[in-house]
DNA sequence: AAAGATATTGAACACTCGTTCATTAATTAT
DNA sequence: ATAATTAATGAACGAGTGTTCAATATCTTT
């Protein structure tokens, strides 16, 4: 039981004209009634599927989500001291909001709903819990590590904001040293 | 050279419809036109002042802005351990969101755009740096300071979106007490 | 290939939006 | 108090919104 094909090839249609609408103008001067006439869908039909505009962007952030999280899975270079183990993996963050910098930099931008900047959240703070869990001992867990987790998530999330009001112009590399400073303080 | 009289009567009024229907109903439910029903102006009167529903809330949220600055210039509890004092007039933050949890719960809403996350974080910002000013001595500043103070700025905003999360359960205090916790890992 | 299921279409509806403009009303300055 | 200034009003506009419904087109299943 496969989904129909014309719900796909509509959604595509939406997905593909709001890209391109994207480069022209910002999220808010995008109709729906533009955006359907671009799509070349009814604009009956779009409301079959999405509430409003941002719905068709949040379809596309689902995707990359789903991307950051296949790309936490892959093997990264891991050194041997304890702090950088803890971090290491975090770089990915930084190369795929690089990757998707045109997305982050609607994702992040003030009109922008926080809706996007929690699941980024969530999904950071899963990753960190990760690295905790594979780097430490039994005995070096503790009843804090919860908060601490919570604590360092709320710093990468706080280096990227740092990261689009300065455009994006810090390299991956330095933002990582960065953060490996950060961990090391909240050792 | 003062305002206009009607100027200030049109604003108060918009202001006070605003904040009566939020009391039914989310900011995304309130259209321009029912705003200008409940406080009895034109429609047209509406856009010589405002852009949207949420440049009303704006407007408002400077007057809270500005009511957080002020609290924070007040006296307040402080103690001779150097961490606590760097910390103590932090408690004044929770203090305020608590005052004013009504609105916050509004501006930390997944729907509400980063806008004000940005603005709040910038007043936080501030005061932190100041918090650093006061307590280190010449020969504890260094280069990385700058970047401690954003860091300790993240933890306090992310507690306050934790907070939100949990609906303002927590006690001042104990976040208090978690936020020194912090603060003293990133000593 | 035909039947059944379901997604899309187009038209229509009342409504909101953002803007304009001449008219009226309220406030400020003289 | 009167004149000058400026804000608010009401009406109208073209466009977008969100919804409905019967008719049509497309896909899936048998």
């Amino acid at each position: 039981m496969k989904k129909d094909l014309r719900i796909i090839k509509t959604q595509e249609n939406l997905r593909r004209a709001l890209l391109k609408l994207l480069k022209e103008k910002p999220l808010e001067d995008i109709s729906i009634t533009e955006l359907c006439r671009i799509a070349k869908i009814n604009r009956g039909t779009f409301y079959l599927h999405y509430k409003d505009v941002h719905g068709v962007l949040k379809d596309y952030w689902e995707t990359i989500i789903a991307d950051l999280k296949e790309s936490y899975e892959e093997p990264y270079y891991q050194t041997n001291f304890k702090i950088e183990n803890v971090q290491a993996d975090m770089i990915k963050i930084f190369h795929h909001v690089k990757q998707y910098q045109d997305f982050y930099q609607i994702i992040f931008s003030e009109k922008t709903p926080m809706f996007y900047y929690y699941q980024l959240f969530e999904t950071v703070h899963s990753f960190v819990r990760d690295s905790f869990n594979k780097s430490l001992t039994d005995d070096n867990k503790n009843l804090k590590v919860e908060f601490l987790i919570s604590y360092q998530t709320n710093a990468i999330l706080g280096l990227l904001l740092e990261w689009h009001k300065q455009d994006y112009e810090t390299s991956v590399e330095l933002l990582n040293e960065q953060l490996i400073y950060s961990i090391r303080l909240g050792k």
